[in-house]
RNA sequence: GGAGAGGUGGGUGAGUGGCUUAAACCAACGGUUUGCUAAACCGUCGUACGGGGUCAACCUGUACCGAGAGUUCAAAUCUCUCCCUCUCCGCCA
């Protein structure tokens, strides 16, 4: 959430920023609570300052074993304002509360104004299209042949969207993982393993909740939530906690399944494994000084470019318009991979800047060296990368005429073997 | 799942209705002393939201002792509900 004295002290720009997201703009609704909430504090506070002197007040009276029943009727009369001013507070201060939750977080200047993924900007391209004499296979049909992926009997088991990996398809799925993680390390990501459930609390901390819930599992028996992204429980492990200066930046690496529920999503977008409910990712979690964050995100999205140019995958890097960017986000970059089966770009990474909106939320801080005051730290996370549409990549851009796929060399230590098929 | 114990500031931990603006110690930070380190001594040392200000490092009010509600002129302290942690037992990869 934004800081509400950010809100009141430049009400133009979150109205400019909101608009530029296209959201609704609640800014008056919200000035106008706090001004109420404000007046509100004030007369409560000089009543309660009152009813701290009195009773002291009668304290000493009664001690000294004097009378102190005009006080104490005058002290009830204080109770009885105290109790409805209060109550008016709590109410104002929740109708604010579930306001400002609603609010967006603003876009960076140099994020491009526009409405639709079509306003998005190609800021960057790597690699080539494989050259083949033949026309090349979707991947869905690429895998039912050589029989590592399942999707018939993955719907069996759960439903669509549930894919069953077999065999060199899921020995291919268990090197990305590790080959993910392992150039992680080298750049400095502590490896992480969360959990895979979390709790309301933690959902709420970086946005999922309470907008955004049905996009998770959830199990309400136990009030828990299935992690849709690494992201959930990982940027949760600092939450209300206060970091020294001198760790920043932090950064975290892990590797967990996600799961969505992907409600009302069809056709071309959910074939093969375009779209599931079920998928792995590594994902990459910053903790930063507010005063880099721009920087680091910047060098988080070159450590999910470097994957795809070991892999050798073709690429390209979308920087998001305003209004295509995701609630929480000052800045968002997409990792775009071509799919030589499908002919079209597919989201492999997405890399954010959150800014303080997440760290407000979750109260993460840090302490400057000199002492002062602790400040709210910048939360960054960007994919590196999901595996599903790498896998679809990797076997639609490296198949042979015979049907066959070659693993990029990069792969063989943790495949152990250099061709499918 | 059953039984018990307990949740107090960065940490340890005192505190059963008003003398607590939460003791004391440790850690941290600043200083004094010192050939260096250490020690000793002195000082500072919470957060949030208001108000005032020569708007910064200052003054002031209120709230916060797991969460919420209640009793009372007055609650860390009494009552109720809930949450969490630990120990033992049961179950179990």
């Amino acid at each position: 959430m934004l800081d509400l004295k950010f809100i009141r002290e430049h009400p133009d720009l979150v109205r400019e920023g909101i608009g530029k997201k296209g959201e609704t703009d609640r800014v008056d609704e919200i000035l106008r609570l706090d001004g109420r909430r404000r007046e509100l504090l004030g007369s409560a506070d000089a009543l309660k300052n009152r009813r701290n002197t009195v009773s002291e007040e009668i304290g000493r009276l009664k001690k000294e074993k004097k009378d102190a029943t005009g006080p104490i009727s005058e002290m009830e009369k204080v109770k009885q304002s105290i109790k409805s001013l209060d109550e008016e507070l709590g109410d104002v201060g929740e109708k604010l509360n579930v306001l400002l939750f609603t609010v967006p977080n603003i876009p960076h200047p140099s994020v491009p104004e526009g409405r639709t993924p079509a306003d998005n900007v190609e800021i960057a391209s790597w690699g080539e299209e494989a050259v083949s004499d033949i026309e090349p296979k979707p991947h869905w049909d690429l895998a039912s042949k050589l029989d590592i992926i399942d999707f018939e009997r993955g719907v069996k088991i759960a439903g669509a969207g549930f894919p069953l990996y077999k065999g060199a398809g899921a020995r291919l799925q268990r090197a990305l993982i590790n080959f993910f993680l392992d150039e992680a390390a080298v750049r400095g990501y502590r490896e992480i393993q969360p959990p895979l459930m979390v709790n309301a609390v933690s959902a709420t901390g970086t946005g999922q909740l309470p907008d955004k819930e049905d996009l998770m599992y959830a199990i309400p028996k136990d009030e828990l939530f299935m992690v849709p992204t690494a992201e959930v429980p990982v940027t949760n492990i600092h939450r209300d906690e206060v970091l020294a200066e001198e760790d920043l930046p932090v950064k975290y690496s892990a590797y967990t399944p996600c799961f969505r529920r992907e409600a009302g999503s069809y056709g071309k977008d959910v074939r093969g494994l375009n779209r599931l409910h079920q998928f792995d990712k590594v994902e990459l979690v910053k903790i930063v000084h507010p005063g880099v964050s721009y920087s680091e995100l910047d060098s988080l999205r070159e450590d999910a470019e470097a994957l795809l140019k070991k892999l050798g995958l073709r690429y390209r890097v979308m920087l998001m318009c305003t209004g295509d960017m995701g609630f929480t986000q000052t800045k968002k970059y997409d990792l775009e991979v071509w799919s030589g089966g499908q002919k079209r770009w597919l989201e492999v990474s997405s890399v954010s800047n959150f800014e303080s909106f997440q760290a407000r939320r979750m109260n993460i801080r840090f302490k400057a060296r000199g002492g002062g005051k602790p400040e709210f730290v910048h939360t960054l996370n960007g994919s590196a990368l999901a595996l599903p549409r790498i896998v679809a990549a990797l076997l639609e851009h490296y198949q042979t005429p015979e049907g066959k796929v070659v693993i990029p060399k990069v792969l063989h230590r943790y495949t152990g073997f250099g061709l499918i098929g």
